[in-house]
DNA sequence: GCGAACGTTCAGAAATTTCTGAAGACAGGG
DNA sequence: CCCTGTCTTCAGAAATTTCTGAACGTTCGC
């Protein structure tokens, strides 16, 4: 356990790593709050002011990790405000639909095979059609690997 | 089979979507010049024309999806020019890589871990971990999967 | 219904990324 | 050892993305 400023500087760490691999900058801001907020709901106040933005790019942010699936809002009665929490099974649906990102890959590549006629480029495009089919594939079963391997952990 | 407008035409939809997916613009046009080619190599001079950019940008691209492990360069004798192929296991490094780069979120998540006390944060932080680390050791398994099968299917 | 508290949208500023073209580096043949 | 063809680097232009702040909606308590 330690300091609330080490606290915060590991959330801007974890922010930036998640910017390198291809997040927001703001969204991965706003995902590194809720995951390391000691609350159970965070509003889109409790965010601008812990990350020092607008309300704006609060909007923003808040609105690209909901469509990521990983936060939800939550509904609370008595409170004008809107109040998000991050799902419980965040990261693994996060997984699940980067591999509908790989779908649409294997889409565009399913396409050019069948627009090359056989020879070297057909072989190429059919490699690279069966490996993202073979992992669209794969992923479900893995997701389910993990959710039974945790289950059995707590529960022992 | 069809004709040569067709095919610049998937490759440059499959381009397109892997911008979509993350990839530079660039890189990606690159990538599909080299899936669509019938030829075995291609030179820097080739992809210039093919895609009707700078040498300059030709170059930055190779650069790139050759540090992505896609393609290599390849020493022609007698050629002054440098030839670069599609490796084969591209997809299945490349795979492979972007899992790297799971690392690089496990180590951030992990410094999270220990950042903070006992709470929600920390059981937050921990879940997320432990996805990840699962993700992380699963994905040799899975390409090794993967090619055993592949192997299987090509010697009947 | 009114007013106040919040949230959202959007035009434009700011920052970042991407591409180019020109200059330079390098290798191999003559 | 120079010359030519080829690749790389880099400063700056162009395009794109990201953030803000102000104006506009919306909802709830009264």
């Amino acid at each position: 356990m330690t300091g609330e400023t080490e606290r915060r500087e590991a959330a801007e760490r974890l922010a930036l790593t998640l910017v390198g691999v291809g997040m927001q900058r703001m969204g991965a801001r706003a995902l590194a709050a809720f995951l390391f907020s000691e609350k159970e709901t965070l509003t889109a106040g409790d965010l601008a002011e812990e990350l020092g933005v607008s309300a704006g790019s609060v909007s923003g942010a808040v609105k690209m990790v909901a469509q990521m699936g990983l936060i939800e809002r939550v509904h609370v009665a008595g409170s004008r405000r809107e109040h998000f929490r991050m799902r419980d099974n965040a990261w693994t649906t996060l997984y699940t639909r980067q591999h509908s990102v790989v779908d649409e890959v294997l889409r565009a590549v399913d396409e050019g095979v069948d627009a090359v006629g056989p020879g070297r480029a057909h072989d190429r495009l059919e490699y690279m059609r069966d490996f993202y089919a073979f992992l669209l594939n794969e992923a479900p079963v893995l997701v389910e690997r993990f959710e039974a391997q945790r289950r059995g952990r707590s529960r022992p």
